[in-house]
DNA sequence: CTTGACACATACCAACCGGTATGTATGATG
DNA sequence: CATCATACATACCGGTTGGTATGTGTCAAG
């Protein structure tokens, strides 16, 4: 009697799930304020009726795509590998050479949600603000709190300020993809991630530490 | 009986620019596709009449904000010290230490112009990406030059490659103001921008070489 | 003094936007 | 079977947008 409905396979969720993904999608290309409504649905095949039912307004939409994609999407590609490595200038060289940035060409030149959203929202939406500047910070901290374990164990300069040093790496990986996605430049990108990797190469420490 | 009409006097011309630098303000403000054409016209108190005397429309209007205004001054504030130095590496670390990056704390949050104008529309539009990436290019090429200088002035490593360099240098500033802009931490700003100064030593030729 | 072009102002429009009000099919529950 | 909430679909609304059509003041030329 009691009908199977586990958080997955309910079907109100699985529509819920697909209108998160479209929105993202169309805020991807177009940045949230341009992001049409109107398109989601379409994309979906859904109608107002359906999205009005789950989200209130376009707004809590946008912030729930922040929270429920953008989110599980860093932590599962950015985060997770630098968690618990004691080496985290390897850890970050590998990935910066990592493809998975890139696999979708198209993909690159429409840049990094994350940054798309901030650069947009920030100035204009102070629950935006909080919300990206959060995410943003979360990773920060998570190169932060990497290279300090890498100092533990030798691996990283003593005197690098990680905090800083952190969100350095953030930013310099952030305004290369940005740049690479105007240039629409492949080469140019590798290029620039090259120049970041020689400046991780500077915060090792010297072999003869202790 | 011939009236002092050069270019910078004749009444027209002044309304044009008013709006030019209204367009500016708002575009800067909102971006381009949220920025409000009424909006403009309350600012400078023309009106669209006015705007649309000089502009047959609402992109073209854009993209000479581009072109007058934004150009200009990236010209007088990052090219032009670049241009002629052959110590790039002491020029750049004194632009990025010159204060005159944010007089107006306000200006700070607002992120670069150029930048947000890039992250915003080169996706979205085509006209807007070429021009904006030319004078991005323009920028790099400025700074990859001064590098070439250094070279030649044993000021820089002889096996830094300019050009990708250059772009490493703009991008990871870019990315610094746009991350700081977010933070809305002046603070984060210096620290990241003093990381960057690290590794502008990095390129420093060794005083042993010739 | 007249003419006519330029430089605007005023009034207005069609299109589109996010959001709402309401109708309806489904399915669980008592 | 009756009830009632959930999960949508359909139709529509007020407001705003970029853009246009037209009117008007100014000023130089003839």
């Amino acid at each position: 009697m009691m009908k199977r409905m586990n958080a997955t396979t309910k079907t109100s969720d699985l529509t819920r799930q697909k209108m998160l993904e479209a929105a993202f999608a169309e805020i991807h290309r177009n940045g949230f304020q341009a992001a049409s409504v109107s398109q989601i649905l379409l994309d979906t095949g859904l109608t107002k009726g359906a999205l009005y039912h789950h989200f209130p307004d376009k707004k809590t939409l946008g912030l729930a795509v922040i929270d429920e994609v953008i989110r599980p999407f860093m932590t599962a590609m950015m985060f997770a590998p630098l968690l618990e490595t004691e080496q985290p200038l390897s850890t970050l060289q590998a990935l910066l050479q990592s493809k998975s940035m890139f696999n979708d060409p198209a993909e690159v030149m429409l840049g990094c949600p994350l940054n798309n959203l901030m650069q947009e929202m920030s100035p204009v939406d102070e629950t935006f603000r909080v919300k990206l500047n959060a995410l943003f910070q979360d990773w920060v901290d998570v190169v932060a709190a990497a290279l300090k374990r890498g100092q533990q164990a030798s691996e990283v300069r003593q005197d690098v300020l990680a905090n800083d040093t952190a969100f350095f790496i953030v930013s310099a990986l952030e305004g290369c993809i940005g740049m690479s996605k105007n240039t629409q430049s492949v080469a140019a990108f590798n290029g620039c991630l090259m120049q970041l990797s020689h400046y991780l190469e500077t915060l090792k420490a010297t072999k003869t530490a202790a």
